[in-house]
DNA sequence: ACAATAATAGATAAAAAGGTCGTTTTATCG
DNA sequence: CGATAAAACGACCTTTTTATCTATTATTGT
């Protein structure tokens, strides 16, 4: 509803991570698995994410990937824009754009609330407060 | 951002289509021209908005499609769910689903204000709105 | 009868999702 | 040290889904 497919493996996998102890790397491949996330898939978002200065990761024996910063510091929409790109917010729904040359749409009165009110959401929602509402549950089970 | 790229080109056809005198059908072909628009894959999405109630059509000399409700009544959200499907707006972003049996996502929360503001806004935008904003705005270049 | 039109079915193309395998890096063990 | 095993990395391939196109059929006004 929000963005694909592969951006919610990312952010699933993300919260997954914040569950975890944070002193050591855990393996992409547990992250994956633990929330049936296809491991290969989900090795191909690393790199990605790596670059975008949200994970670090450590080859070799005892690998696997941390947290670059704070999971408090990375929001949903850090690890979208980092999976989907840079103006994934830009986007428009309606797109008629009649008058050309203006970059302005003239339906924006009727689509930029809605959008601002999506990308506030997104970007004031982190990845610790979802893990954290996640552990908090499953004590109740 | 908020659904597929099939659903928008049903969404843009329609708003092309509120634009046009409402008295006599109007080609397919005609309003997906004027879009953009594949001709042949807008022609698919016509017997679903035909049977969700939303347009009529008619074969054969003169033929084309019209609205079988007034574009006023007509939201986005109607659009989205003929093409999408019924319970597109019960979609959940995490899937985090920690508590085996129970129905309910405990981050429900976390994620259902958001997700009641845009199905909310898909709701009570209508097609004719937006064609009205259309309309005007191409008038003052 | 004919021409114009939507409906239907099927083929093709492109994009997204998922998988395989060899390479590189690194800790650990002999 | 050197060998080995564990891990991410990268290149490539397959499958599935989405998007697009083509051709045929059914319908209707002239």
């Amino acid at each position: 509803m929000l963005y694909s497919l592969t951006t919610k493996y990312a952010v699933i996998a993300l919260i997954e991570l914040a569950t975890r102890d944070e002193s050591t790397p855990v393996l992409v491949r547990d992250i994956a698995l633990a929330r049936d996330i296809p491991p290969a898939f989900f090795a191909k978002l690393v790199p990605p994410l790596v670059r975008a200065g949200i994970l670090t990761s450590t080859r070799g024996k005892n690998g696997g990937i941390s947290f670059a910063r704070s999971p408090q510091e990375v929001s949903i929409a850090d690890v979208v824009r980092t999976i989907e790109g840079d103006n994934y917010f830009r986007e428009c729904v309606f797109e008629l754009l009649p008058c050309d040359g203006r970059p302005d749409c003239p339906l924006h009165d009727v689509w930029d609330p809605i959008r601002d009110d999506i990308t506030r959401f997104l970007e004031q929602t982190t990845i610790h407060s979802v893990a954290d509402k996640l552990t908090a549950a499953k004590e109740e089970c």
